[in-house]
DNA sequence: CGTGTTTGACCAGCGC
DNA sequence: GCGCTGGTCAAACACG
């Protein structure tokens, strides 16, 4: 994971000595001229002037610890890789001889690596007996952090499923939903949904087969799904694995946040998987580096945010 | 009334 | 062969 997947810098584009508002400055000036502006008008236009350059020195300083954390993880990401490769084969030939399908997957996941493209253990004889799922399906995992209080199994992915069971494991003392891709008729992609067992706040979404429609559902999917930026098709939950902070139906007003941590399809093994691996304060402030990102993209935030910051100084009443 | 969810029943793979 | 377990089906139900 790279800059490639983390875009750095966070401009909010709020600084008022930026030239790129002279425009609003000047409107915003324009109007306060015509209400006759006096001492504590200047004195609020202050105190958010004083806000905005603190929230930048805020924002700079985010954005340098993002860069040591990235930094941090291509170091980590390279150690790992050279574990991985020194132990695969034995650890393969300790892991197929286990059990069924299940640990298929698990295998697929946390041996070959965490989800993306992982032909779930064919790579064996042993695994190739395993059910025809396994033989053929794609199999890809995502985690989603969501609210531990909130039961449901739902991870939005821009995709709209159709749930047909649920279960209760038993490794796992929370159900199990089983979801079919409800799109397309003939679309033969299915999802699992699982709480971790280890973190009741994150929802294990394990994906089998590979769609065959587009993606449809913009509504569905997260508003700030740019942050999949480019190098991942986004129809493709196995190409564009997502680490999401996914709001819930029961919790609409939260921000859905998809991230692509992985890189394309057809990357080294050394890159996936490791999401887990990273300490979830830090995937929170990605999260909230990307989300600030995708929203100071949009031209029309930006523009609903001058609106916003002219309107509230134009509304005071003095 | 159409669509999606729930949930108990059923089926198949696997280990013993 | 039997029991355990995961996965799927389908009737009942809820909801807009």
């Amino acid at each position: 994971m790279e800059s490639a997947w983390v875009n750095t810098t966070l401009d909010l584009n709020i600084n008022p000595f930026d030239h790129s508002n002279k425009a609003l400055r000047r409107e915003a000036d324009g109007k306060m001229g015509d209400f006759d502006v006096k001492a504590p008008v200047k004195q609020e236009t202050g105190v958010l002037v004083e806000e905005l350059n603190r929230v930048s020195v805020e924002n700079k300083k985010l954005t340098e610890m993002l860069t040591a954390l990235c930094e941090h993880y291509t170091s980590l990401q390279k150690q790992y890789k050279e574990l991985v490769s020194k132990n695969t084969e034995t650890e393969v030939a300790a892991t197929s001889t286990k059990k069924r399908k299940a640990e298929c997957e698990d295998y697929s996941a946390t041996v070959i690596g965490f989800t993306a493209n992982a032909k779930s253990g064919c790579s064996d004889e042993n695994s190739c007996k395993k059910p025809k799922e396994c033989i053929n399906a794609k199999i890809s995992r995502a985690c989603v952090r969501t609210d531990p209080s909130d039961n449901s199994l739902i991870v939005r992915d821009g995709y709209q499923w159709r749930k047909y069971g649920q279960k209760v494991t038993r490794d796992n003392p929370s159900p199990r939903a089983y979801f079919k891709c409800s799109f397309a008729p003939s679309c033969p992609v299915k999802k699992k949904v699982q709480r971790s067992a280890e973190d009741p706040s994150i929802l294990v979404a394990t994906y089998e087969g590979e769609h065959n429609h587009a993606h449809h559902s913009p509504a569905a999917l997260p508003s700030l799904s740019p942050v999949n930026s480019g190098s991942t098709t986004p129809n493709n939950p196995r190409s564009a694995p997502v680490f999401s902070s996914s709001s819930s139906p029961a919790n609409s007003s939260a921000p859905t946040v998809t991230l692509d941590l992985m890189k394309p399809a057809g990357s080294d093994d050394g890159t996936k998987k490791l999401t887990q691996q990273v300490d979830q304060p830090a995937i929170q402030q990605i999260l909230v580096q990307q989300m600030a990102a995708s929203l100071t993209r949009d031209p029309n935030f930006t523009a609903a945010l001058a609106a916003a910051i002219s309107g509230k100084v134009l509304d005071q009443k003095w």
